[in-house]
DNA sequence: GCCGCGGCGGCAACGGGTTGCCATGTATTG
DNA sequence: CAATACATGGCAACCCGTTGCCGCCGCGGC
């Protein structure tokens, strides 16, 4: 048991220990961080002593002469998204292995608390993963001048970058549906200050350009499950055999508009998602979608931005390249055969403009 | 534009701008943190140089003699469960409004790593909301003792506490179940560590003595989509028609399961969750569920938390209760009707298709 | 004209470690 | 045995604000 019992609720200091130990404090701190720098007998009573005493070295007062708080901000787009929860994970393994807390910033999808937010931690952390930010680029570049900046899903040059494989993705999804004799896709966009938004629209574009299937856009909606529904409606308008969605919650809502309207997926229409978020498994039909190493992005981006933060002056100039694959469920399936057909079956909508338009 | 380009990447300190302005360092300082104790010119010239020399305040300076270092801590129990994500948003909106950056901290469903990470962050924060807590009671005393706590789904004498109205939530759908002629309530237990898990056993049985409905619990499982489907293997070995799942992740394992084997829900069985979490709307069937306020848990637990860490002695004896209400989807149903027999008819393992199976 | 008081600003002592530099003592080397 | 090297530990400055206390000054009251 103690014999020193700390009279009111001071918190033990070196000098305690020090004038305990009978060392002067400078050896009690060396005691702690710089071990080698003080006879390991001395240390060993030095060490027994603190623990006797209840000492706990003073993280804010070590940060004040060292500039390390050993605090690092993940920041993320939107908490209600369960896409970060695996990442989270990831990042926050690392950052404690390397003895670093983790503060959580949840940007809620909005440009000005993300800065806001990231302008008021700063400070107070030794660098920052921004995981999917909706902030500009060059907001993001100003950042990163002043602290150790890692950025996740999104590429930009002078900082380092840690992405997915979503071109790869795409293609793989665009295979997939060609396989099934899907001869168009349409691609449902989410955020537009969603870097991946962007490159998945492209590597459509670009699949479809190799393996001759049309595709078009439409868009962008809210990536959630309401803006999935909405872009059902609108997938009604102007139907559609085949749809890639910007993210999996789209893409559920999506099968579900379209249900609603009495449209069958994946009878009548195959939905391919983005993400295999856990959600992806258990709707009915289970979704087809692109899976992204989720715990890895964390993790990589993490051991990224600890290792520039320890000194490296880190940064390799090319983003680092994460792989996806293909999950296949069951919303995807062959073409709705209806030979001779230009359009689904299910197009009762309006009737078809364009050559009627002559008609008296 | 700045005339003294601050040379190295020197931080910007009261000296600084004490230097520019022509005043003492303490004057500089009581211009931002107590501007009335200085003339309101002084203080405006003085905010005029920091403004030109880019000072900023720096939290952990200010917080080694203040120790406040407007930070809190928010740990749940495991970021992957989309429970928390409501309740981290409450907490965050809170806790920004009063100025206070939050740390959130995973514990995993783990009481080590809590408690490690509790112990690694209280000495930086100003206090501390515990979500769902896996610490013992004694342990959470411990921390309490040294920083203000809240603890949240769990009540515990002289610590100030958030709950939701478990009881009355688990009574409503005892009702309901026994308004569809349910006589026998299985209740699909999850971490024994959880204080809900045991409450809302507990409110079972009440509610069944008073309704004269019979009760009984299987498990712990893991409440997790695979812990249920690991319950469902359990349900099948001594049958129910009636199901009340610990929470929603572990309902939707159970169902899936239950499909698995062939049996039907609600045709065969009716399934109860717990929390309404996203999921439950979006999985066929549609999962009835007993739903908390989440966001409100959030919110309250901090805004309480920040009374307390402001001064006030704080900590009103009796625990805050939270109102619940029961969301009826198409997972419960009537009872299955097979007069007679002491068990379902889906007890021969083999599905049955009863008439009632396939109604809408 | 003297005294008291309030407003304002400065001095200096913190808070709790960290670290450059020096002093001492011992081990190594020629 | 002298000269040099190394291992240890102490001193004191420093990191950057905060705050108790005191002094100065001008003003109003008696």
């Amino acid at each position: 048991m103690p014999d020193h019992i700390r009279p009111p609720g001071q918190r033990v200091t070196i000098y305690d220990v020090a004038l305990e130990a009978d060392v002067s404090p400078s050896t009690v701190s060396r005691a702690f961080s710089r071990p080698s720098r003080v006879n390991s007998e001395t240390a060993e009573r030095i060490r027994q002593v603190a623990e006797r005493l209840g000492y706990r070295t003073n993280p804010l007062a070590r940060a004040l002469t060292t500039s390390r708080t050993q605090m690092i901000a993940l920041v993320i787009a939107d908490i209600t998204n369960p896409v970060y929860a695996e990442i989270v994970r990831g990042a926050q393994e690392v950052a404690a292995d390397g003895e670093y807390t983790t503060v959580l910033i949840d940007a809620q999808e909005s440009d000005r608390l993300e800065r806001a937010a990231v302008e008021r931690t700063m400070s107070t952390v030794d660098g920052i993963v921004l995981a999917s930010s909706r902030m500009s680029d060059s907001a993001i570049r100003m950042v990163a001048k002043q602290r150790p900046v890692v950025v996740l899903n999104r590429a930009l040059a002078d900082v380092p970058c840690v992405v997915t494989d979503d071109s790869r993705g795409v293609r793989r999804a665009a295979e997939h549906l060609g396989e099934l004799g899907h001869d168009h896709i349409t691609y449902v966009a989410g955020p537009q200050a969603s870097w991946p938004n962007g490159v998945r629209w492209r590597s459509l574009l670009e699949a479809g350009m190799e393996l001759e299937i049309k595709v078009r856009q439409i868009g962008p909606f809210s990536p959630t499950l309401a803006g999935g529904e909405r872009a059902a409606q609108e997938l009604c308008a102007r139907p559609a055999t085949a749809v890639l969605a910007f993210n999996d919650q789209m893409a559920i809502g999506i099968i579900r508009g379209l249900n609603r309207m009495g449209v069958n997926v994946p009878g009548d229409v195959s939905v391919v998602g983005f993400d295999n978020i856990l959600a992806a498994d258990i709707v009915t039909p289970g979704l087809t979608t692109v899976a992204a190493p989720l715990y890895a992005e964390g993790s990589a981006a993490t051991r990224h931005l600890l290792t520039m933060i320890e000194g490296a002056r880190g940064h390799t100039g090319r983003p680092m390249v994460l792989p996806v694959r293909l999950v296949v469920r069951d919303s995807t399936a062959a073409r709705n055969p209806s030979p001779g057909r230009a359009r689904p079956a299910w197009v009762r909508q309006r009737p078809v403009p364009g050559p009627a338009a002559h008609l008296p």
